[in-house]
Formats: structure tokens, C-alpha cells, sequence
DNA sequence: TGTACATCAGTGAACGCGCGTTCACTGATGTAC
DNA sequence: TGTACATCAGTGAACGCGCGTTCACTGATGTAC
């Protein structure tokens, strides 16, 4: 039999690995990482929970697989909105305005898929290979897929500092201080003190939080 | 039998329900909010976990006597960090030190006190209130000693203001993307990509991100 | 000052829940001859 | 082209876990008289 790519197919499912990370990934994306729960997504393949075990070690490895899937949609979110940025002949404007869509890309994911996000997000269990890819405020991660939203970030920087318009010296550390920006406020409207903001106030501020990052980024 | 303040003192305890907030915190400080559980908090203290509901409709009160617990031990945090901010001549940059000084009690708090950190965050569960004190992104939320953080900064911000520091324009939003700010950052070396980075890195990547949101407030 | 009694603050056993995981198993598949 | 057999991919029942919560109860306390 050739692998199916969709329902069961008798006693052997064919597909059942993804079956079950696309059964899972749909228990995140209402609920978060941890409505994660191997018997469920068994369930909802119609597949009985151990069965899974033949193709994840455990609860743990078909989380994980989520959370990849999570970071991907990020990634995705954030190069369609580059995409979608208003050209501009300045280049040093050009810049400015593909970091603020990046980062409009990014809250945009997060209030749009708060389930996947978070598992974009959680903490990995112990034993889960943390080696690779730790950012280390210096270096890029190299090209690991997990990574395609933080490649983006630091091109984007670039540019602006290959425009001329980001001071060498803001340089440094620059990732991280954009990151923590759109991530906090992605975090205080989805679970903080912002959960109930109008939405045209929340516009405001998701647009004052981009101000503030591209204002901290081009300071002299 | 007067109130006692500590352990137990024979079969009526004099002081339940404090001691079990007591226990509760300590459990929410190693292990984030997810550990406060009701009959550990008991076992604790101990007594039987029936006990607990003579002081507490059930585990949702306890971790939200966390949850505020956490809240002003941040608020302290911060204000601790204020009054260390080092004196300056120039009101503009006395200004824009203590906003940096609330800041980084801020994140220490978040880096010291991970778990209690997490739990003032933590999500409300169904039916905590939620009316009062959310943020509408103009109007502060009075003076609920919830938001005491909130107040700090907004305080500072109009400080800023008031130094010629800060353009008028700039004012609205700017609690909301300041404290997006620290509030990601915080999490993204808590729980993120960079819990690994070693302590200069760690303090480097604070430190841009603190000068990225004053030059946001700052900018013209 | 002593006592009856309402009230308050505990106990201990039990319930149901849903989870992750393990076990011994069986049905389906495909390959060697 | 047919068949034996190893291997692969499922099943179903069961386990232990720890939780929050409820129940009927009892021991301690303080107040009215």
C-alpha cells in the first residue's frame, strides 16, 4: 500500500505518524501546548493510544513535533508580512519598513494562533537535544529550520545596518531586544493585562510597541 | 488563642489559611504555578486537605493569592531597583535612569524569582473578576494594589514627559510597549531561546534591550 | 464561677477523572524460495 | 504462481499516579445564663 495521505485504510493506517502530529497540532491550536494529549489525538485518528508508541517514543516527542510545526507557521507568518511591506526607492526607509512587518508578522501569528504559538514557545522536556540552536547573542544558530524566524530577524537588521540607517554600535544584541519586544507584547494581549484591549486600542499598541523597537533600533 | 503565626498549635491551627498562602508560594517558587497544588500545599502545613476549603473555595482561590503575592513582590522588585537608580542633575536624565532602574528590577525579579514571576502572569481562571483592573491602554487602573508595577511605570513614564525627556506625541502606549519589552525578554531567558546564554551575553542582551526601550520613549 | 450548647475548624475515607505507559496479543504485509 | 514465514503495525485491557473535591464525622472554642 502506498502511504495515504488522509484517513485510515483498514487495519494499517498507512500515514499514521503524520495523522497523528496533524491531529495534534489541531488539539494545540485551541488550547495550547498542553491540551496535547496522546490519547487524544489517538482518538481522533481512530487509532488506539498505543498505537502511537510505534512511531513516537512518547507524549514528549509528539509535542515536540508541534512545536516545530509552530515555530514553521511563525516563520511563515513573519515572511508574508515582510512580503506585503510597502516598497519604498529609500533604502534606509525600504529597511525600516520590512522590520516593522516582520514584527507585525509576528504579533499578527500570535493573536491569530495563540495555541500554536504558545507550543512554538514551550519550554522543551529534559533530554530533548539543547544543544543545537541556542541563540548566543552573537552568533546565528546556522540554518536550522527551528530558526527560520530568527534568520529573518537578523537579515532584516542587516539591511538596516547596510542601509546606513542602524548605527554599528546598536548592533549587538539587536535580535534579542526586537524579539523580547514583539514577544511580550504578543504575551501581555494574549494572557496579560491587555487580554481585553479593544481592538483599536490594541492596533495602537501593537504600533507603539513597532515604533519603540525600529525608534530603538536606528537611535544614534 | 490569639492568632499565631506560625506552625500548627494543637488541632485548631489558628492560622490556616495563611500558613497554606505560605506553603503555596514557597511551592509556586520552585516550580512555577503549575506546582501550587492544593493538597501539597496542605501536606505541608500539615493538615488534611479538607481543611484547605474551610479557608478557600477551592485550588483556583490559593493560586490566586499566589498570583497577587507574586505581583507585589515584583512591584518591589521594581521600586527597590528605582531607588538604587544613581542620582543625576538633569531631570531628563535622572528621568530616563529610573525608567532603565524599574526596568532591570523588572527582569532581575523575572531571572531571581522565575517561578513567582510566572505566577503573577499566570492566566486567570474563569470567574476571578476580571472586570477591574485591565489596562484600556489610556486610563491606569486606579490604585488596586494589583497593579502597583503598572502605576510605577506609568509614573515614570510621565516624569519623562514632564523633563522635556519624552515627546508628548510619544506618551500613549507607552506603558504597553515598555513593559512588552522586559516582560518578552524576561521570558524569552526564562523559557526561551536564550536560557542558555552565559552571564555577560545574558547582561549584555539586557542591557541593549533596556536601551532600546528608553530610545523608543526618548525618540523625536 | 460553672455549665450547656451552638458554632467553628479540623479529620479520614472515598470518589471520579484522565492521563501516560506497559503488556501480551493478533491481524496484515511483503519477501524468499 | 503459490506458499511459509519473518516482520511490521495495529488491538484491548490494565496499571499506577496524583489531583480536586465531597461526605459524614468529631474535637475544640467561646458565649449565654
Amino acid at each position: 500500500m502506498s502511504a495515504n495521505s488522509g484517513g485510515k485504510a483498514g487495519y494499517h493506517h498507512g500515514n499514521l505518524r503524520n495523522a497523528l502530529i496533524r491531529a495534534a497540532v489541531e488539539l494545540a491550536a485551541d488550547g495550547g501546548p498542553e491540551k496535547v494529549v496522546l490519547r487524544e489525538a489517538a482518538r481522533r485518528v481512530g487509532v488506539s493510544p498505543t498505537a502511537a508508541y510505534r512511531h513516537f517514543a512518547g507524549q514528549a516527542e509528539l509535542l515536540h513535533a508541534v512545536k516545530i510545526h509552530g515555530q514553521q507557521a511563525l516563520a511563515d507568518s513573519m515572511e508574508k508580512a515582510a512580503d506585503e511591506a510597502p516598497p519604498s526607492t529609500d533604502p534606509g526607509e525600504a529597511a525600516e519598513l520590512r522590520l516593522s512587518a516582520i514584527g507585525r508578522g509576528y504579533v499578527r501569528f500570535a493573536l491569530t494562533q495563540p495555541g500554536l504559538y504558545r507550543s512554538a514557545f514551550c519550554p522543551p522536556v529534559a533530554g530533548e537535544g539543547e544543544a543545537k540552536g541556542e541563540w548566543t547573542g552573537v552568533a546565528a544558530p546556522g540554518d536550522d529550520p527551528e530558526y527560520r524566524a530568527f534568520v529573518l530577524l537578523t537579515g532584516a537588521l542587516d539591511a538596516l545596518v547596510a542601509a546606513g540607517r542602524m548605527p554599528e554600535r546598536n548592533r549587538p544584541a539587536a535580535e534579542a531586544a526586537a524579539w523580547a519586544g514583539v514577544h511580550g507584547l504578543s504575551l501581555l494581549i494574549l494572557d496579560g493585562p491587555m487580554r481585553h484591549l479593544p481592538d483599536a486600542e490594541r492596533d495602537a499598541v501593537i504600533e507603539r510597541t513597532l515604533r519603540m523597537i525600529v525608534s530603538g533600533m536606528v537611535a544614534p
